[in-house]
DNA sequence: ACCTGAACACCGTTCAAGT
DNA sequence: ACCTGAACACCGTTCAAGT
């Protein structure tokens, strides 16, 4: 009954800020937003609920660290034309945004967590979109299109919709990208 | 201490269904997502919070009810030409997600609630894409992008950033209408 | 500095009991 | 048929206590 209170001594081996990071987002990613509490990540980490918080300061805190980790590794490419530039940052953002759509929910549903990372992104694809040659009120108006569609997507995504009758999957990489190159076709006619 | 036990005899109103789901629809809107729980609900409508449960089942019935009655006034006008119909469409799908962003959110977290109401308005969107004369692959593509962009300003309306130093505002009607425009000249080239 | 248990004020939901 | 209280198994978070 008594078990040992207060910091162990040595023997048991306590999780880094990283490994909480990475269990945090595996646990989203497996079993859904709904499944995604303090008390069940602290299981899976095998430590007391209370040594997440000393890292994180709260479940917000926490989220907005698994964003800036996640997001952190979308960037604009060091070079290529301007358009293409577009889309591979578009395609890298979709790709973190569907390998963890939950997390995507989690940042939209909470109005105190709004990532440093996804405002960084933004400004980038903005100012992408005035090196094409939009002018600043069309390059408010394309980019709201494409980081719209791209939430929208993930949104769809976190439905979890499945594959549609004739085998084509409303979700994949190459759906977005068709899409993408509609996009940015009209994009190119608009500038 | 004790109070009466069981169905009261008449002097206290009982909410209606119809009651029930506005108050619902209110609290949501006005408290956000966090705050809209079956207890707060019951505490508002001055219910034991298991009368809401012999109405809607559970939480994701309540949900779907509301989803239900917001999304069903969204329909195709009867006359006009295909293309203005559309936009139409989408003008009056975005007034009601717009109206009630939580209510987009909730239906995004929680897998189990597919409104019907949703999946009628994308057929609508879809026949219509057909009508004006895209091939059934083409429609397939640009009914997500209307979709998914219309969802992900929702998402971006929830999380509720502010008016821009310049003063428009990214979220008003006017600018999704502008947005649209862009979108739908884009399509009938695209046709 | 960092980890712990206990406790507080909540949740959604089930169940048996009332009328 | 419809509403109720009590209870169960959870939540996020604060606080004081351990090393």
């Amino acid at each position: 009954m008594n078990r040992p209170r207060g910091r162990p001594s040595r023997d048991k081996a306590i999780p880094s800020r990283l490994d909480m990071l990475g269990t945090a987002l595996h646990l989203l990613d497996t079993q859904g937003v709904e499944a995604f509490t303090m008390r069940a990540l602290a299981t899976r980490l095998q430590v007391n609920p209370m040594t997440i918080y000393h890292h994180f300061g709260d479940r917000d805190g926490l989220i907005g660290a698994m964003a800036e980790q996640v997001y952190s590794c979308v960037r604009v490419s060091v070079s290529g034309e301007s358009l293409r530039r577009i889309e591979a940052l578009m395609q890298a953002y979709h790709a973190q945004v569907r390998r963890h759509p939950g997390l995507a929910l989690l940042i939209f549903s909470r109005p105190e967590v709004f990532p440093q990372q996804a405002q960084r992104i933004t400004d980038d694809i903005t100012q992408l979109l005035v090196e094409v040659g939009l002018t600043s009120e069309k390059a408010r108006l394309w980019v709201n299109i494409l980081v719209d569609f791209t939430h929208g997507a993930a949104v769809a995504t976190a439905m979890g919709e499945r594959a549609k009758p004739d085998g084509t999957d409303r979700f994949s990489d190459d759906e977005y990208d068709a899409t993408l190159v509609v996009l940015l076709d009209a994009l190119r006619q608009n500038a």
